[in-house]
DNA sequence: CGTACAGGTCTA
DNA sequence: TATCTAGACCTGTACG
């Protein structure tokens, strides 16, 4: 397949390096006006064709904001990252003046073009010379396959990523004011509590006999409670449901409804949605296990509150998918244990790890699984831990190899090659090369450094979770425009929303239940990508909605 | 007076 | 006997 690399040169012109063998950017080169680029690329997309650039978000943009869409890219900014973490890779084939730029280079998150720095670092950077090093460091690796893999997926993640915030999530700004009203009343000016809020403050300053007290300052709160004897060190919801004072109930409330209008409230709406879309920047590769990040709006924490004010457009449908228990299930194809793969075999891997006898009932099964994965030894699902290890040794022993490994300050990785970090100073667990860590306590040192092992342990299911998500949402994006249709992205069925192991389809009506199968189909491809011939199946709950709330 | 952090709450 | 993984982002408050 044909390679084509784009490099800016100054603001009017951009540099096309075709290259003909995988091996060699030295193909042809041509310079082009940078309004000229999107033609050339709608052109080029007739046949087969991978674009090589420096920034997903410097690039895709435009070039949607164009009517252009791209199958394939090699994102270098991502793939620099990844590789340059990776334990299947010798680092050295990376090492070079401009590594360092290529580490800092940060994501473009705003629109407005004069909101940029008038220098971008980008442009110091050499597209060309990395590329080569990262073909280089590729073709000299044990594990080519999968990093190849993972460098397409994560790529194909930052193009999904620019769609979802050039195409917007479909938000009725009148059903969220209806919303807001109907818990908080009508908008207060600037400054001033909504009158629902100030309803249920005077209670509350009643019941705690203090006249002045603000319940969201967490001090003065705990310090009023204490004072009318309630035994508490924190002012945590969680903490304060325990309590039996006349107090508490309008307490919870006006906890609940002031988190509301700071969170998502009337200045949410106005800075985040626009002409009935709300669009944040999804960052792929944000978090260091591979999750994505996101930022503007609290994207990935969207309250189920506030969901009813996603309502697909007139004629159009929102297609809902999540996967049941992804983890655990990434965790027996990873670990290839054939009895917790069996137990997955069921649409609930829980009430399947029942049925094979492992443990007595499906909250023990859930109970002992995330103790597994996120490390708990302590309570009940530290007594789980040894009946699980009897029935599923592969799957635990491998996440108890991950937390040792850990622990001993060891890199680890995930099923296609993304490496953990090495563990700061101060986490306890010794990097190589790293003088002792002896900072504080014997008792200190062992807490951090049995820390670093939960990190390690979770990273290594997190972060091929996260590769399962990325492949189906690869292969998912590739179906959807294959559905048909004409017209840009978001004219036909596209993804507006992606939540770790859950994907929004905006969709025509009538193509909503082709989405759903596609959708079911994509799934299947993933586990394929990532598991090959195990068999581990990955069912989903699939909704078919006119309001994101109506899926669950 | 602006920045940094603590505390809290939402998500998977 | 015990709240364990990864984030974003709001307000209030302490600090320089």
């Amino acid at each position: 397949m044909d390679r084509i690399v784009l490099v800016r040169r100054g603001e009017r012109e951009v540099e096309v390096w075709r290259s003909i063998d995988e091996d060699d950017d030295g193909g042809a080169s041509t310079v082009l006006a940078t309004g000229d680029l999107p033609d050339y690329v709608r052109e080029r997309e007739s046949s087969p064709v991978r674009w090589v650039w420096d920034d997903t978000t410097r690039w895709y943009p435009a070039l949607l904001d164009a009517g252009v869409r791209v199958e394939r890219c090699w994102d270098l900014r991502l793939s620099h990252a990844l590789l340059r973490r990776s334990p299947f890779v010798d680092q050295r084939l990376l090492a070079g003046e401009q590594a360092r730029g290529w580490d800092a280079l940060a994501p473009v998150t705003a629109t407005d073009a004069a909101l940029f720095p008038l220098t971008d670092p980008a442009d110091r950077l050499d597209p060309i010379a990395e590329h080569r090093r990262q073909q280089e460091a590729l073709a000299a690796s044990d594990e080519p396959g999968r990093l190849a893999l993972l460098i397409a997926a994560e790529s194909a993640g930052a193009l999904v990523a620019a769609e979802m915030t050039h195409a917007g999530l479909p938000w009725r700004a009148d059903v969220h004011e209806a919303l807001l009203a109907a818990l908080l009343g009508p908008r207060p000016a600037a400054g001033v509590r909504p009158a629902g809020l100030e309803r249920l403050l005077t209670g509350i300053r009643e019941a705690f006999a203090a006249p002045a007290l603000n319940p969201d300052s967490p001090g003065e709160l705990l310090r009023a409670l204490q004072a009318a004897g309630l035994p508490v060190e924190d002012t945590r919801s969680w903490t304060l449901q325990e309590l039996d004072h006349p107090g508490i109930p309008a307490l919870l409330e006006y906890k609940k409804l002031s988190r509301l209008v700071q969170a998502n409230g009337w200045n949410w709406l106005d800075t985040w949605v626009r002409d009935g879309r709300f669009r944040a920047w999804f960052l792929p590769g944000g978090v260091v296990t591979g999750r994505w990040a996101s930022t503007g709006g609290g994207a990935l924490s969207m309250p189920l509150q506030v969901r009813p004010a996603a309502v697909a457009d007139d004629g159009w449908r929102f297609v809902v998918a999540d996967v049941a228990q992804l983890e655990p299930r990434v965790l027996a194809g990873m670990s290839r244990d054939q009895a917790m793969a069996e137990a997955a075999r069921s649409s609930d891997l829980y009430s399947g790890m029942v049925a094979g006898g492992a443990v007595a009932s499906r909250a023990e099964a859930k109970l002992g699984m995330l103790g597994a994965m996120y490390g708990g030894t302590r309570g009940e699902s530290g007594r789980m831990m040894p009946r699980l290890t009897r029935r599923y040794p592969r799957a635990i022993g491998l996440v108890e190899e991950a937390a040792r490994a850990g622990e001993r300050g060891e890199v680890v990785h995930t099923l296609l090659g993304r490496g953990s970090p090495f563990p700061a100073r101060g986490s306890g667990a010794d990097a190589p090369g790293e003088p002792p860590e002896e900072r504080g306590s014997v008792e200190d040192r062992d807490r951090r450094r049995r820390a670093w092992g939960r990190f390690t342990r979770n990273f290594v299911v997190q972060g091929t979770g996260a590769e399962w998500a990325l492949c189906w949402l690869a292969d998912l994006r590739n179906r959807l425009w294959r559905l048909g249709g004409t017209g840009t992205v978001s004219e036909r069925p596209h993804l507006v929303f992606f939540l770790h192991d859950e994907v929004v389809v905006h969709a025509p009506a009538a193509l909503a239940d082709a989405v759903a199968e596609e959708v079911r189909q994509a799934a299947a491809e993933a586990g394929r990508l990532l598991f090959g011939g195990f068999p581990i199946d990955f069912p989903l709950d699939v909704a078919v909605v006119r309001s994101w709330a109506d899926a669950d």
